[in-house]
DNA sequence: TCTTATT
């Protein structure tokens, strides 16, 4: 097969007497997938398939070993369809399912693949004559042929390597840690140059391999060029990457911070990426709207973009006036439409549900009225997320820290339940004391940033009176102390650039002033 | 100093 030229001779290739690629000492790379010891039984081969389109069964769907192993392929170019695909991988076995990753809304090809084979045999042969051996045209990065995380998540046995010398390669590392355990996988991280970052990813067979290798080997030593010593952790889950790269976004991007954000916002690069960042955080609330034909797709760069995602964003928002738990649950019939481009469907999408007395709050958020694309309980990550979001729309649409009163631009934005505008003045236990702020932060932002927890009956930001800026602490009040427990804890040290958020009950009035 | 993706 043409495409395996490079792969077949690395293939037969003797094993080399040192450990140089890792991936050719992972002699059994499979070892962890549990093996249920039932007789496999012989695929009746049946007639092919018409034209592949989505994903084929080449052999019926009953056809395929009990202990059979659903890969992962990455790396994957994406003009490349199951059909193209099929040759490639059909030389290890008959395939059983073979389907591309696709973008719920956009069919967008996200260039990676799932891949069964009838025989378990077939995709261990495929594993070790694949994986990271050959890379495909127009990849820069080899192919990857590993169990999908369906079959075996290794979040708890994979650990995170910082403060490495960036000479160090993945034999090196593999070295140091292969005294503690089975390595599964070892990798550096590399720039796009390929120079390494100086930290690696280790996953181990087991946690209580990965748990010795910590023991052992954190801070234990420092690598030559290293600024401190070695570090050895459990790498971060999928949720704490989430959060990191929001908190990272903010950083970057200054939203939070006037003095970093405001002079750049205006050069052309921060702005792209800005803009492309946001992008990538809404995309699929804009292609949700734009494929049911509310919003034309086009979004022509860089203005009417920018605003476009923020309309969206705010859009996506919970209005919380909308509580079906306070008995207001019809969503509105209108959604004023100040902005080009904004548009009323997104209004029914999101209906915020108060998080109820008992249970987890934060998986309670948004169980009602969701939109198609959100259906599943979201996590406490989603729910900052959402705050997040609400935040951030405000940077998108009034850079210029003119804070703007939101209800007069956007009029069918959330408002405060009650009309109620003092601060302190829910229950006892609903009252939030947030502390650092940023400067430019107004009462508005801060309830925006409090709503996805729940009913926000008032948020105030303190003044000075002298010079009327902010004073960067605030209150803000919720119907229930559900909602201001969760908000405390999604919020609570939330980073903002620099600082971090204190978020915490206030105090109630008679403890404050004592007599 | 936390990857390029995981239905």
């Amino acid at each position: 097969m043409a495409r395996f030229t490079q792969s077949e001779s690395r293939r037969h290739q003797p094993q080399p007497t040192h450990p140089a690629p890792v991936s050719l000492l992972l002699q059994q790379p499979l070892l962890l997938i549990p093996h249920q010891h039932q007789p496999a039984h012989q695929p009746v081969p049946k007639p092919m398939n018409g034209p592949e389109t989505v994903s084929m069964h080449t052999d019926g769907s009953a056809m395929k070993d009990q202990d059979a192993i659903k890969l992962f392929i990455g790396q994957i170019p994406r003009n490349l369809e199951e059909k193209d695909l099929k040759p490639l991988f059909e030389q290890f076995g008959k395939i059983h399912e073979l389907s591309v990753l696709k973008d719920r809304y956009t069919g967008m090809h996200k260039g990676c693949a799932f891949l069964t084979y009838c025989a378990r045999e077939s995709a261990i042969k495929a594993q070790n004559a694949l994986h990271e051996q050959k890379t495909l045209p127009g990849m820069t990065r080899p192919i990857q042929v590993k169990p999908a995380d369906s079959e075996c998540r290794g979040e708890d046995r994979k650990l995170f390597v910082g403060m490495l010398n960036k000479q160090q390669t993945e034999e090196d590392v593999y070295r140091l840690f292969e005294p503690y355990g089975a390595i599964e996988e070892c990798t550096v991280l590399r720039g796009p140059d390929g120079n390494s970052k100086g930290c690696a990813f280790v996953k181990y067979s087991t946690h209580s391999e990965a748990q010795s290798a910590i023991s052992s080997l954190h801070g234990s030593q420092t690598m030559p060029g290293a600024s401190s010593s070695l570090v050895v952790k459990f790498a971060d889950t999928d949720k704490e990457r989430t959060i990191r790269r929001m908190q990272q976004m903010a950083g970057q991007f200054g939203i939070f911070n006037p003095s970093v954000a405001l002079p750049t916002f205006s050069s052309y690069s921060t702005y792209s990426s800005y803009a492309h960042a946001l992008m990538q955080q809404q995309q699929q609330a804009v292609m949700a709207v734009s494929q049911s034909g509310y919003l034309a797709p086009s979004l022509s760069f860089p203005s009417a973009q920018i605003h476009q995602v923020g309309a969206l964003t705010m859009n996506g928002l919970p209005p919380n006036t909308l509580n079906p738990v306070s008995g207001l649950s019809s969503p509105p019939a209108t959604m004023p439409s100040s902005l080009p481009g904004l548009v009323t469907p997104m209004m029914n999408g999101y209906t915020g549900l108060a998080p109820q007395a008992n249970g987890h709050p934060l998986d309670t958020l948004y169980t009602n009225g969701l939109p198609p694309y959100s259906a599943q309980s979201p996590t406490a990550a989603d729910t900052l997320q959402q705050a997040f979001t609400g935040v951030q729309q405000y940077t998108a649409i009034y850079p210029a820290t003119t804070l703007t009163p939101i209800g007069q631009s956007l009029p069918q934005l959330p408002q405060v339940i009650g009309q109620q505008q003092r601060e302190g003045e829910g229950p006892e236990g609903c009252n939030l004391f947030i502390y650092h702020l940023p400067q430019e932060f107004g009462d508005n932002e801060l309830m925006q940033m409090f709503l996805p927890f729940g009913n926000v009956i008032s948020s105030k930001v303190f003044m000075d009176r002298a010079t009327n800026q902010s004073k960067c602490f605030g209150f803000v009040s919720f119907d229930n102390p559900g909602s201001a427990q969760a908000a405390i804890q999604a919020m609570n040290g939330f980073q903002i650039g620099m600082k971090r958020l204190k978020v915490q009950l206030k105090r109630p009035k008679d403890a404050s002033r004592p007599y």
